[in-house]
DNA sequence: CGTGTTCTTGATGCCTTTCAAAAAGGGTGG
DNA sequence: CCACCCTTTTTGAAAGGCATCAAGAACACG
């Protein structure tokens, strides 16, 4: 057993990486894996509240979400604050802005995290001698931008309810394909203010809305856990296609 | 002059693209716009209105956009529809959709559009053959996001007056990018209807509001052309940030 | 067991939606 | 060139969803 094969600095090897048994992702051939790890010159916890990038960064490294929640968002100069997307184990975080010269939204970590971290530069070389990877990164990239794009379509079409019944189905659906749900239920570690930030809602309405449907019996939430009491309905009432989701690349 | 260097079935030649000249775009050597070139297999029309890309469609191509507007959007199964964002000459038009197994959005014409076709497979050999390219595409891509990230701060966070704001300020100075603004006027081909489905904003107040800023002296408004009377103070009344944007590179 | 944070609840007002209909364009055919 | 029809834009009025203000309750933590 050679040093990269046990737990260390780098943390699990990427072969034995627990996350590729979760249904959320497809098989990767071991030379791919092999590259991955190569790519990967660290393993870093960082704390809930922090920010993994910050607004402005240009020297933005690109990371896998090992464990925990994470968030992306965008500040107004005034202080108002918008949610972008959240972010679940095996999601790439900051490709954005690893690309881009500067990172023009910011990513805060909900829970206490583990990152993979890649080096911003050896994103070009996976450009250049592994473009089955590049490929994915790039999907993994569009991804992120369907889900942006639903986001956006929830806070601009559909009224507190409804925006809300639309984002706990998805991140039901997220969290069951990591095998993080048991019996319709899921830790949910979000704040109302950060629940607010991502619906467009003020936090008393949202506050209010949340507590509207936990009373009508959509959901229930008891240490920390959220429980779907009828998935399908939630669905209904987010007025959301009910979509099945492919198994996506793990970098 | 062989047959590929002057206009045909294939319209310009990529080496004589009248877009490369504007300020919006990077340099590019002459070995990659060829290979752009020999990637082009056709030059289209399509006419304001009709769609581009279809919710759903599963063998979307990659385009850019070679003049005229366009837009993508997202429908809910009630009809309510949201625009995520403009595309402008220059613009990659269907990466996501080519990328994914299928559209998750539709890409509609707002003005007649010309658009250079890229068959889906050849991205593929994109990656595989020109590493640089490749960056570039997924460069495209996430600053296709950025915008996307945008418009959500902007429906989730401002009032209606600092959306229109932030929106034609925003549009502006892509526009001007591309030397399409002369004494800050530019033609506007958005309906009403098509405004609110941007802004989130329902028909009505859409208009209310839009007039409202338009008496105030906010712009003008006269033959589908757009003038900012007050650019820097669109920009502060958008509470925005004002950005410098980089040029891009053109596919 | 205090103290600061997060969540809840009530009251008030305004921004935005909805309903309804008139006005203004734009294109077509007589 | 004007009558006509259809679409788009504008305007008014009323209702409601959501924001804001304010304060109490519940909770976490040292």
């Amino acid at each position: 057993m050679n040093i990269a094969s046990r737990p260390g600095r780098l943390g699990t090897p990427c072969l034995a990486c627990p996350l590729r048994l979760k249904p959320a992702f497809r098989d990767k051939s071991d030379e791919e894996i092999r590259f991955i790890q190569t790519m990967k010159t660290d393993h870093r916890t960082v704390h809930a509240g922090q920010d993994i990038i910050h607004p402005g960064q240009e020297d933005a490294e690109l990371y896998t979400l090992f464990s925990g929640w994470a968030f992306r968002y965008k500040s107004l100069p005034d202080g108002r604050r918008q949610i972008l997307n959240f972010l679940l184990p095996g999601d790439l975080v900051g490709l954005q802005a690893s690309l881009l010269s500067a990172a023009e939204h910011g990513i805060e970590a909900l829970t206490d995290v583990e990152l993979c971290v890649f080096p911003r530069k050896r994103l070009w070389d996976l450009f250049v001698r592994m473009p089955t990877l590049a490929y994915e990164v790039s999907w993994l990239g569009s991804r992120e931008e369907c889900m942006v794009d639903d986001n956006l379509t929830s806070v601009g079409q559909r009224n507190a309810g409804e925006r809300i019944a639309a984002l706990i189905i998805a991140l039901y659906h997220r969290a069951d394909a990591l095998g993080l749900v048991t019996n319709n239920g899921f830790d949910f570690p979000l704040s109302q203010q950060q629940l607010a930030d991502a619906l467009g809602l003020s936090l008393v309405h949202t506050s209010k809305t949340w507590s509207r449907l936990r009373r009508e019996g959509l959901f229930s939430l008891a240490g920390g856990k959220l429980t779907l009491l009828n998935p399908h309905l939630t669905a209904r009432m987010a007025a959301a296609y009910e979509r099945i989701t492919a198994p996506r690349p793990l970098i």
